[in-house]
RNA sequence: GCCGAAGUGGCGGAAUGGGUAUACGCGCUGGUCUCAAAAACCAGUGGGGGCGACCCCAUGCCGGUUCAAAUCCGGCCUUCGGCACCA
């Protein structure tokens, strides 16, 4: 294709040659080493945005290099289809979620393409077909069988906006993660899957992540949020029962002063039944359920409580402490009760300033003294135990250990654990999602619906409404059923699951997409896993990834996969942004990835985003930037029209010149590779850049008088290094310079350290670390011969001269350093 | 408040097992071509000084270690993320 640079007929040529001969599809191949590169899938909201595009051109520079190399290389995409926009659409536009979201994929599959990005299309998946869905409702089975799913009653969050319940996760700050309204608390009997089960894994596993960054393994980490302590009976005063707290300072048992139980605790009724107190407590419950997340836990609130009217003993010295109510006291965490040292403990210390309760030291530091009525807050820092009987003299740590220990030989306590990861709530009352496989009879109670009944489809005649309640509830077809087991009047569950749930697993899917007889085949799941290279937001640190770990490690233990982690290699890219804040509709800053393609291309659009910043930073958005990316791949352009031409001329023997150059584009294999290796996607295109401009210098330079066999050499090179960045350009040059197959199929270049090494190098020479003379120098020169030459240097002897030469660092091949007095 | 990351030209960014600071690109200035413009190409471009070969200063700020610091250490400042009553 002779002339300018015609992108959109170049990019149309190899579209359709490249869905003609489906060149990206994958098998497995025993002889070949396999690699699994995969890029977070997207939710199907509408058009592609430029977050995507960076996020699956960043994975195809991957797939594609890796694929030159030699690999098996699996790049696979499809559609996280379910979620609540499409119901909102719904609701807003009298749309079928279903039609909604299929519209959208198809855009979505489109603008991939038109992307060139190299996904073997064979293996597209979309989760809200029953084809995928089903299987969530199988592993649901699975996890029931196995004591991973349970339902229970609980204060769970509630997001007045989506009307339905979300898992802790999913609340970030007080608000819902995807609308940001106030999350409410809600007693709702719920399905949970049991996650904590696997906290200690999860934790202990992160140390085998080290293709992660530390920032998401750190997030992980404080989110299951281990604990090392103790539980801890109370007797109520006047009575055998007790009440387990769990403590991670026992050794501050004596110090307590007081008793807390969170507001929702079960034991509440019974406790203040007969004490006279049961309207206060009643309003003081009220008034906290009320309030929504954020005002629960923010920090700046003043902690407020009520007396219940009951004690309990405290087991190491048999004092009675009040048992209060406070709205800090969480019923998740723990035991829902707590015991209080307010000396120090800083909530403790704030709630019993404000309700005059005693305050007792019983850890004290060395060389200070602290007395409560002085204090102005909690002391939490380490010291020895006082007041504390047996236990005076000990240091916190130690008379924690034992204090337990003692408890322990009583029967009053024990060691424990407990983590700040909650079990996941996986119900929504929503209606576009996968259906819990789920069934209430009349007789038999709760039934799972029998493996062989699967897929409960999701019926489409569902009248979609901002009523609240699930949906299906109204479809009577749906609900009205019989149960597998008695075979008597059954109705299903009308919730369903969590989309978190359908990408928890769909990459393990992915090496198996059209199996309808298994969620995976062990021997192309063996094959394939674990993903060694992940790619996509930081959004995910702990949501989805954490989800992932969790179901990767069940399906170990059910033996369906070898692997105990899913993702080997993690990189988390970064946001696109534009006049320095991400790209949003109410900011009107948005760039749409269409423009820029029909403007100037995919290529361009690929390279501009590669080039701009390294992947793990923000990229921030420059139209100026994309018209220098569309001007380099013109000067590519006419460049190897140029040489196509040059290769064509007599042979001629190799000069200085022709020697520079090709040593030039050795060297760029080299650095293109390695920084590929390792995501320095924007350094490898400067570097093919350099090349570009010293290719272009050198054919200013030799006119007619090029030498075609290097010629040849260099452009083909570029061309091969070009392809993973811009693969439509490149395809077309490669067949300019009279290539017949894809540029795909075709080997990533090799170099040649010998061509590659350069004859001389320039020697820096530092005069008391300053740079005062750099002098060309052949490349293998001695320590001795650096050192009599950067002496010998006549700038260099303006500042020796008359001065004492104290000493002369060399580094060897780089710089001189003399040292003058 | 706690945890983490980052501060380099006018801008995006290079260079960190200490050793040529500012690669590559954008922008800007001048030039070639043109009736003119665009495109393309060529040259220049951190700040200051000198007629000059050159010199001084500069990687958020202040100190330190070293022959040598953007890079290591200590202390600040700023920005951005995450967590946020977890007993």
């Amino acid at each position: 294709m002779a002339g300018a640079y015609d992108f959109k007929a170049v990019e149309k040529k190899w579209r359709e040659r490249w869905n003609a001969r489906d060149l990206f599809r994958v098998g497995e191949d025993s002889a070949k080493t396999k690699r699994y590169i995969l890029e977070m899938f997207p939710y199907p909201s509408g058009d592609l945005h430029m977050g995507h595009v960076r996020n699956y051109t960043i994975g195809d520079v991957v797939a594609r290099f890796n694929t030159a190399r030699g690999f098996n290389v699996l790049h696979p995409i499809g559609y996280d289809a379910f979620g609540m926009p499409a119901e909102n659409a719904a609701i807003a536009r009298g749309v079928h979620p279903a039609d909604w979201t299929n519209k959208n994929i198809k855009t979505m599959h489109e603008q991939l393409k038109l992307l060139g990005i190299s996904y073997d299309w064979g293996r597209e998946m979309i989760t809200a077909e029953p084809e995928y869905y089903r299987w969530n409702q199988w592993i649901f089975l699975k996890f029931y069988e196995r004591g991973l799913v349970y339902r229970k009653e609980a204060s769970v969050n509630w997001c007045p906006a989506c009307e339905t319940v979300l898992a802790n996760e999913q609340v970030e700050a007080g608000v819902c993660w995807r609308c940001g309204s106030d999350v409410e608390k809600r007693q709702l009997e719920q399905w949970f899957f049991k996650i904590t089960d696997y906290a200690e894994r999860l934790l202990n596993d992160l140390d085998l992540l080290e293709g992660w960054p530390e920032r998401v393994r750190t997030m992980q980490r404080n989110w299951i949020g281990r604990s090392e302590g103790a539980y801890v009976d109370f007797a109520i005063a006047g009575t055998t029962e007790k009440i387990k707290v769990f403590t991670t300072r026992a050794d501050t048992l004596f110090g307590a002063t007081f008793f807390l139980l969170a507001p929702e605790h079960p034991l509440v009724d019974e406790l203040v039944a007969g004490t006279g107190r049961e309207a206060e407590v009643a309003a003081f419950r009220e008034e906290v359920s009320k309030e929504t997340e954020i005002d629960r836990t923010s920090v700046e609130i003043e902690k407020k409580g009520v007396f219940t009217g009951r004690y309990v003993v405290n087991p190491v010295n048999g004092e009675e402490l009040p048992i209060w109510l406070a709205d800090y006291v969480l019923m998740e965490y723990g035991t829902g009760a707590v015991m209080a040292v307010p000396a120090h403990d800083q909530r403790d210390f704030e709630f019993a300033r404000r309700y005059g309760i005693p305050i007792e030291v019983v850890i004290q530091p060395e060389g200070e003294e602290f007395k409560a009525e002085e204090m102005a807050e909690a002391y939490v820092g380490d010291g020895r135990m006082v007041n504390s009987g047996r236990f005076d003299g000990l240091w916190k740590d130690e008379g924690a250990r034992a204090v337990t220990g003692w408890l322990k030989e009583r029967g009053e306590g024990d060691f424990a654990i407990t983590y700040r990861l909650r079990d996941w709530l996986i119900s929504r009352q929503r209606y576009w999602g996968t259906p819990i496989p789920m069934l209430y009879c009349e007789h038999c109670g709760v039934v799972p619906v029998p493996e062989d009944e699967l897929p409960v489809v999701l019926p489409k005649n569902v009248k979609i409404t901002q009523m609240g309640g699930s949906p299906l509830k109204q479809v009577s077809d749906f609900v009205n059923t019989s149960c597998p087991k008695c075979g008597g009047r059954a109705r299903r569950e009308t919730d369903t699951m969590d989309t978190f749930v359908d990408s928890s697993w769909y990459y393990l899917r992915f090496t198996n997409p059209k199996n309808d007889r298994q969620v995976f085949n062990s021997e192309k799941v063996s094959y394939w896993s674990p993903v060694d290279q992940y790619i996509g937001g930081i959004e995910h640190a702990i949501l989805h990834l954490l989800y992932s770990r969790f179901f990767t490690k069940v399906f170990y233990d059910m033996g369906l996969v070898k692997v105990v982690e899913p993702f080997t290699n993690l990189l988390t890219q970064g946001m696109v942004i534009k006049d320095g804040a991400k790209m949003s509709k109410s900011k009107g800053n948005i760039v749409d990835p269409m423009d820029i393609i029909n403007r100037y291309g995919a290529d361009t659009a690929r390279l501009f985003i590669l080039f701009a910043s390294p992947p793990e930073k923000e990229l921030e958005w420059s139209d100026r930037g994309v018209e220098g990316s569309f001007r380099f791949l013109n000067r590519v352009w006419r460049l190897v029209e140029e040489n196509a031409t040059a290769i064509r001329r007599p042979e001629r023997e190799m000069g200085d010149a022709d020697n520079a150059l090709l040593r030039l584009a050795h060297q760029t294999v080299k650095k293109v590779g390695e920084d590929i290796d390792s995501f320095g996607l924007n350094t490898s295109i400067s570097a093919i850049m350099e090349l570009v401009n010293g290719m272009r210098d050198y054919n200013e330079a030799r006119g007619d008088q090029a030498n075609p066999a290097v010629v040849k050499e260099v452009t083909e090179r570029l061309i091969l290094l070009l392809a993973p960045f811009a693969p439509f350009i490149s395809e077309e040059l490669w067949e300019t310079v009279g290539n017949k197959e894809s540029v795909y199929h075709v080997s990533w270049p090799s170099y040649d350290p010998e061509i590659a090494k350069a004859p001389e190098i320039t020697l820096v020479v530092q005069v008391n670390g300053k740079v005062r003379d750099r002098i060309s120098v052949p490349a293998d020169i001695s320590e001795e011969n650096m050192r009599e030459t950067a002496l010998a240097s006549e700038t260099v002897r303006r500042y020796t001269d008359g001065k004492k030469i104290v000493k002369v660092f060399t580094v060897p091949g780089r710089l001189v350093n003399v040292v003058v007095r």
